[in-house]
DNA sequence: CCGGGCAGAATGGCATCCCAAATTCAGGAA
DNA sequence: TTCCTGAATTTGGGATGCCATTCTGCCCGG
């Protein structure tokens, strides 16, 4: 099973205090995006713990933080139980979602400089770069970071943490995120509108377009998951 | 100090798995919210864990949740320590309930039944008797009551969890919100048109009224922090 | 009088043990 | 065969002890 790596390997164990539940709680989030650990699995504390050679102490506080992830239900006696992912949680994630970028970029485009245009330039550029040449797995990261460094820049911590959170969950979805070829060209599309509405600076337009944008992204997801788990919910 | 009740006196121990390290994080929450514990105060494991006569375990897990709610940052050999609560924070805080309850009130409008527009309607009503007859205290009760029941009928519990979540932290200006008599008639207005808006079944204008009503109420809270926080920020 | 260093205290993280509740499963009675 | 019962197992919650780190304050040298 070939754990990533222990945590005192190297020397990022004293980063944080709480750097091995910090951990723990990766790699368990890890097997939950991946689908290793499938909805309604369970996640038992001595197990893991026997695994990765811990006391029980440290992966219990990193299951506490999966579950404020919303990654796991916590039930006495049964172990933590790994949530569904299914298309009515992808819409309600994704509304609220949609509602923070938006936020964000009609906050960026307000306050914009030029130094920064330039950065989320570059980085379109070169996602456009990726789109053109289909290297998807690069587009996917570009356009990732394009994302995060809009909710970053709004300058609104408060924004920024809520966007990790819930991103963290919806990301769930994400392995099974080959979109079709249309949505793909309406979302390099909005890309391409909220720059325009970034180097206007235009505020309104680009909260607007975000905010569809996300929506978007949003109903697209939910499509995926809405045709997989109408015949088989239940999986090996 | 008066502990306000045993966590094991009456039956509500066994409600929930961590029933105790949630009451230890009300009772601590309460204190940070009153300002018993002010910003920057520190909150030790074992000092808790022996006022309230328990082990530090469930405290520490407490101090975990307080800390997910954004209320106090947790340093090794430092204790916990109460984050600041100034008027930037307030604002941060209110641009992304703003939006939240903005979302609530569209998605409100746009499925509301006779019912539950009436059960709206009657706390509307009530509301305003206090309001009239001047008793503050019912009527930001009543208040409060109507904020949480459109994020509540909105039917996203993605919004309603992180609303709970950010109310949680911007409830710690609250002691202070005597508003000012115009800020409060504003307030009135607005929640009227909200009513009108769900009346009328128009989600774009009960989005858009609910979400400028919470963004004024951000910023007449900053106002109130910035205030304070200018000449005196240390207290006993 | 002031600054550096050392010893003790303070403090959170981790490990370990015990407990209560719930789940599970075997065995027996109907 | 089916269903009920009860005992063993499973499992998370709580208590306690130890450890590493850091903070505090005192003492000594300059």
């Amino acid at each position: 099973m070939t754990i990533p790596d222990a945590p005192e390997s190297g020397l990022a164990a004293a980063a944080t205090p709480t750097a091995i539940a910090e951990w723990v709680a990766d790699v368990l989030r890890d097997r939950i995006v991946k689908g290793e650990v499938p909805p309604g699995g369970r996640l038992v504390e001595r197990k893991i713990s026997a695994e990765l050679n811990l006391s029980r102490t440290p992966v219990r506080e990193a299951l506490k933080l999966l579950h404020n992830d919303g990654l796991i239900e916590i039930s006495r006696n049964k172990g933590a139980v790994v949530t569904r992912y299914d298309a009515a949680e992808a819409l309600d994630l994704f509304e609220v979602i949609a509602a923070l970028e938006g936020i964000a970029a009609g906050r960026v485009a307000q306050s914009i400089g030029t130094a920064e245009l330039d950065e989320l330039e570059e980085l379109h550029g070169r996602m456009m770069a990726f789109h053109r040449t289909g290297r998807h797995a690069e587009y996917f990261d570009a356009n990732s970071a394009i994302h995060d460094l809009i909710v970053e820049r709004a300058g609104n911590p408060v924004i920024q943490g809520t966007h990790k959170r819930l991103i963290a969950r919806a990301r769930r979805g994400r392995y099974l995120a080959i979109m079709d070829p249309d949505r793909l060209a309406q979302a390099v599309e909005e890309h391409g509108l909220l720059m325009e509405a970034l180097r206007a600076r235009d505020a309104a337009a680009a909260e607007s377009i975000w905010r569809q944008h996300l929506s978007h992204t949003g109903e697209s997801v939910a499509a995926l998951l809405g045709a997989e788990d109408g015949p088989a919910a239940a999986q090996a």
